[in-house]
RNA sequence: GGGGUCGUAGUUCAGUUGGUUAGAAUGCCGGCCUGUCACGCCGGAGGUCGCGAGUUCGAGUCUCGUCGGCCCCGCCA
C-alpha cells in the first residue's frame, strides 16, 4: 500500500465526485481487456466501481493492468470521471462514473479461485465451506453476513434501552442432566472430570437474577452435540434474556418490542403487534403441531365424533381404541392425480401415518373415493359440512394415535402449502404459542421429563396436579413462532425452593441426586430468589429466515456439515498421544495419532 | 442408528441397451481487439469418471462395500 490510504469505498461515488481524484482499494471481480482499453470491476464488501485504464493517458499503468486477474488485491489512484453518454450502467449504483487509473499498485496476487464468485451457480457446499473466504466474497454471502451484523446491533440497542445489562457467562462449565448431549472438555488438572459446554446459559441467567442484575441479556454461543439439520448446528447462538419481577404479559411486551426493532432496522418492515397468541393445545389440534405456519390455511377438522360408528372399519376401529380421525380439505386439488395421491400417501408414512385416506369431491358434489360406500348420505353430508367441502375439492383423512394423525397432517398440511405455493418468504407471520404442559411422559425412561426445562414455573392453579396427574400440569412456558419455525421460546421460572423440590420430584430427580446436581441452584433460591422469567432465540434462525435463505450455514460465517465437520480446518482433528496424556484419557479407539 | 439422493475437466452439468480416442458450457493459458460491463473473435491445455472389490471379452454405465456432500426419521429440555 506505500504511502496510499484509501479515500472511498467500492460503492460511493457519484456524479457529484467528478473530477476528484480518489484511492480505491478492493479486488478483481472480472477484466474486460479490449487490447486498447481495460476495464476492472473492482470490489469490496460495499460495491463495484469500474476502474479504466487507457494506454494513451497512462502506456505504463496500462501495460500493467494487462496482467492484472481474478481477485488479486489493488490499489489504484486516479480520476472520478462521469461515463460517456448512453455507457451509464443502471445494474450498479456507481454505474454512472469510473474512475480512470493514474496509479496501479498490486497489493496481492490470487490463486485461480475454486468457484466462479461472480455467478450465481450453485456450488457444491463441501467446496464453498473448504475456501469459505472466498465463498464469504460473494456479495449474496457478504449480504447475509451484514443484515446478521445489523440484527445484533438492532437488538443490542433496544435491550440497552430497556435497562438489559450484557453480562457474560462460562463456557466451560458443568454437565447438567437433562436436555441434548453435552459436548465435554476433559480437565487436565483435575483427573476423570469435565467440563460442559452449555446447552444454555440457563442457570447462570437465574443466578444473576438472584444476584439482583434485574435485567441480563447475552448473544451467546451455545452447544448440543446432536445431529445436524438445516437448521441446526452443533453450536448455536442465542440472544438469551433474563428479567426479574416479570409475568408472561412483560415477557410478550419485550419480544414483541425487540422483534419490532429487529424488522425495523435490519428490513425497514414495521411488523404488527401485538403477535396473535394460540394455546398449545390449540395449535396442536388446528394445526397438528405447536409451531403452526400461520401463512395459510388448511387447518385440521376432527372428524373423530362424526365417523366413530361408521362403516369404514379402519375409522370405526381407531376411534374405539382411543385413537382420532381427523382431516384437511385442500382446496380445489381434485385435479391430482393418482400418482400425486401416491406420492403424499408415502410421504405421510415418513411420519408414522399407515395410510392416507383421500375424497375428491366432484362438479355434482359426488364423491369419487376408494372409501366412499362405507358412509352413508347422512355421515357423507355431516363430514362435509364439518370440511365445508365443496366440488372441486380435495379431502384427506388420516386416523390413528393422536400423535401420529398430528404429525402426519402436519406435514401433509405443509406438503400442500408447498404445492400449491401458498407461503411467500416476503411474509412474516409470528405467533405465540402459550399454556405448554409442563411435563411429558417419557416411555423409554418410563418417567415425566419437562418440555420446556426442569426451571419453568408451573401454572399456580396447576401446582396440585404436580402429585395428583402430574402429565396434565400446564406451564407458564410460551414459544415465539415465525412461518412454522421455531425462534424463541422461555417461561417465567420457579423461584421458591419448595415448588423447584416438587417439579424435581415429579421428574423422579430424588432429593439426594438433586441436592448433588443443582445444590447451588437450591440455596441460591433459598437466598432472596426473586420472581424471574426469561427467553431465548435463535439467532442463526432469525437470520435464515431474514435473509430467505434455506439453510442456517448460509447465515453463519464458518458452519459445519452435517457430519459436525469443517472441511476448511479439517476439524475435529486427530490429537497428539501426548495430549491424550496429559488429560488423563487412555483411547481405545484405532489409529489414534 | 435408519431412509433417500448426489459424486464425471478448476466449476456447473451431459454421457443412449455395458462397446473405438469420455463431451458441452464456463473458467484457465496464449494471441488479436480503444468503450466494455457475463465484452467479442481465434487457438490451446485440462479427466485416477470419489475410493475399493466383483460380474464381464469389455464397466463412467451393472452388483457389493466404503468415503464424502445434501435432505429427512430417530435425536435436539
Amino acid at each position: 500500500m506505500g504511502d496510499l490510504k484509501r479515500t472511498h469505498y467500492l460503492n460511493q461515488l457519484t456524479k457529484a465526485d467528478e473530477g476528484r481524484e480518489v484511492i480505491l482499494m478492493g479486488w478483481v471481480l472480472r477484466r474486460r481487456d479490449h487490447g486498447g482499453v481495460i476495464f476492472i470491476d473492482l470490489r469490496d464488501r460495499y460495491g463495484l466501481t469500474q476502474v479504466v485504464f487507457n494506454p494513451e493517458t497512462n502506456p505504463e499503468v496500462h501495460a500493467k493492468a494487462h496482467g492484472l486477474r481474478s481477485e488479486w488485491v489493488l490499489a489504484v489512484r486516479g480520476t472520478v470521471a462521469v461515463r460517456p453518454e448512453g455507457m451509464t450502467n443502471t445494474k450498479m449504483s456507481t454505474g454512472e462514473i469510473e474512475v480512470m487509473v493514474d496509479e496501479l499498485r498490486i497489493l496481492n496476487q490470487s490463486r485461480t479461485p475454486p468457484f466462479p464468485l461472480d455467478e450465481e451457480v450453485e456450488v457444491n457446499e463441501n467446496l464453498r465451506l473448504k475456501y469459505r473466504y472466498m465463498d464469504l466474497r460473494r456479495p449474496e454471502m457478504t449480504k447475509n453476513l451484514v443484515i446478521r451484523h445489523k440484527a445484533c446491533q438492532a437488538m443490542r440497542s433496544f435491550l440497552h434501552a430497556k435497562d438489559f445489562l450484557e453480562i457474560e457467562t462460562p463456557v466451560l462449565t458443568r454437565s447438567t442432566p437433562e436436555g441434548a448431549r453435552d459436548y465435554l472438555v476433559p480437565s487436565r488438572v483435575n483427573p476423570g472430570r469435565f467440563y460442559a459446554l452449555p446447552q444454555s446459559p440457563q442457570l447462570f441467567k437465574q443466578l444473576l437474577m438472584i444476584a439482583g442484575m434485574d435485567r441480563y441479556y447475552q448473544i451467546v454461543r451455545c452447544f448440543r452435540d446432536e445431529d445436524l439439520r438445516a437448521d441446526r448446528q452443533p453450536e448455536f447462538t442465542q440472544i438469551d434474556m433474563e428479567l426479574s419481577f416479570v409475568n408472561e404479559e412483560d415477557m410478550y411486551e419485550i419480544g414483541e418490542g425487540m422483534m419490532k426493532a429487529l424488522f425495523s432496522e435490519t428490513m425497514g418492515r414495521e411488523i404488527k403487534t401485538p403477535f396473535p397468541r394460540i394455546t398449545y393445545a390449540e395449535a396442536i389440534n388446528r394445526y397438528g403441531t405447536d409451531r403452526p405456519d400461520t401463512r395459510f390455511g388448511l387447518e385440521l377438522t376432527d372428524l373423530t365424533a362424526t365417523v366413530e360408528n361408521c362403516g369404514f372399519k379402519v375409522f370405526r376401529t381407531v376411534v374405539k381404541k382411543g385413537g382420532m380421525v381427523k382431516s384437511i380439505n385442500a382446496r380445489g386439488c381434485a385435479t391430482f392425480s393418482r400418482k400425486d395421491l401416491d406420492v403424499l400417501t408415502e410421504y405421510v408414512a415418513d411420519f408414522g401415518a399407515r395410510g392416507l385416506a383421500w375424497v375428491k369431491v366432484k362438479e355434482d358434489g359426488e364423491w369419487q373415493s376408494p372409501i366412499t360406500k362405507f358412509f352413508t348420505d347422512e355421515e357423507r353430508k355431516a363430514m362435509a359440512a364439518k370440511l365445508d367441502a365443496n366440488p372441486g375439492d380435495l379431502l384427506f383423512f388420516v386416523a390413528d394415535r393422536p400423535q401420529v394423525v398430528h404429525a402426519a397432517l402436519a406435514e401433509l398440511r405443509l406438503e400442500l402449502a408447498r404445492r400449491l405455493d401458498l407461503t411467500s418468504k416476503d411474509d412474516f407471520d409470528l405467533v405465540w404459542v402459550t399454556d405448554f404442559p409442563l411435563l411429558e411422559y417419557d416411555h423409554e425412561q418410563k418417567r415425566h421429563t419437562a418440555v420446556h426445562h426442569p426451571f419453568t414455573a408451573p401454572r399456580e392453579e396447576d401446582i396440585d396436579l404436580l402429585e395428583s396427574d402430574p402429565g396434565q400440569a400446564l406451564s407458564r412456558a410460551y414459544d415465539l413462532v415465525l412461518n412454522g419455525i421455531e425462534i424463541g421460546g422461555g417461561s417465567i421460572r420457579i423461584h421458591q425452593k419448595p415448588l423447584q423440590d416438587k417439579v424435581f420430584r415429579a421428574l423422579g430427580i430424588d432429593d439426594d441426586e438433586a441436592g448433588d446436581k443443582f445444590s447451588f441452584l437450591l440455596e441460591a433460591l433459598e437466598s432472596g430468589a426473586p420472581p424471574h422469567g426469561g427467553m431465548a432465540f435463535g439467532l442463526d434462525r432469525l437470520m435464515m429466515l431474514l435473509s430467505g435463505r434455506d439453510s442456517i450455514r448460509d447465515v453463519i460465517a464458518f458452519p459445519k456439515t452435517q457430519k459436525a465437520s469443517c472441511p476448511m480446518t479439517e476439524a475435529p482433528s486427530k490429537v497428539s498421544r501426548r495430549q491424550l496424556t496429559e488429560l488423563s484419557l487412555k483411547p481405545d479407539w484405532k489409529e489414534q495419532g
